[in-house]
DNA sequence: ACAAAATATTAACATACTTTTATATGAATG
DNA sequence: CATTCATATAAAAGTATGTTAATATTTTGT
């Protein structure tokens, strides 16, 4: 990204934008948000409950998982045979609500 | 997208989904975040404003302008000389304030 | 140890996004 | 009316993303 935005007159620093920009890009996708809601519903669910609730290819669901574990979007936890996906961070639900909550959409 | 979406316990409805995540991934960039928050600033401003403020190549400006405002997410207003562009809708700025303000990033 | 269950990994493909360079359009001005 | 200024468009190239299908790994129960 452009050097120059560094002193820019935005109220958000470039190096937030940049941030900022890869969360929403980790976030950007109908699967995603609907992944980001139920977690944040139920604070935690593994794989398979997951899969039941979006009834989508096992692959699919777990690529978007480990994306989004990857950005740091989500945690996963592993115990015994399951793999609990959790929101990484709380503030990240602000964003969800902000979403859901936007009447625009 | 899965159709199974439609009866499912989300809180978001599956329509809003898409959506969301469409207007995400609009905006998911550092360049239009930087975009979004000055023309949340300034209400609004022509391309050469933002360019000067942004310091990148005409076309790339142009074509990030173009694609948000082909999304909804940009007002276009050509008076004589220059293209004024703004924010389409209000609670888009709800979304910018909660990533300006979101402290994990 | 074996089979089944839960999840990840890989490869392949299609599609979409970002950027650059070059060119075109249309409005304003001398 | 020719030039300059503001902006868009097009083409090309590179990169990233989403999806599917097939296979591998790890854990559990028998």
């Amino acid at each position: 990204m452009n050097e120059a935005l560094q002193q820019l007159p935005l109220r958000i620093e470039a190096q937030k934008l940049e941030k900022a920009a890869f969360i929403l890009k980790a976030i950007g996708h109908p699967i995603r948000l609907a992944i980001l809601d139920l977690l944040d519903q139920t604070n935690q669910m593994h794989v398979s409950e997951l899969q039941e609730k979006l009834d989508i290819e096992q692959a699919l669901l777990s690529h978007h998982l480990i994306k989004m574990k990857d950005k740091g979007v989500l945690l996963a936890v592993k115990k015994g045979k399951y793999i609990y996906y959790s929101i990484a961070d709380p503030s990240m639900i602000r964003i969800i609500d902000c979403i859901a909550q936007c009447k625009a959409l």
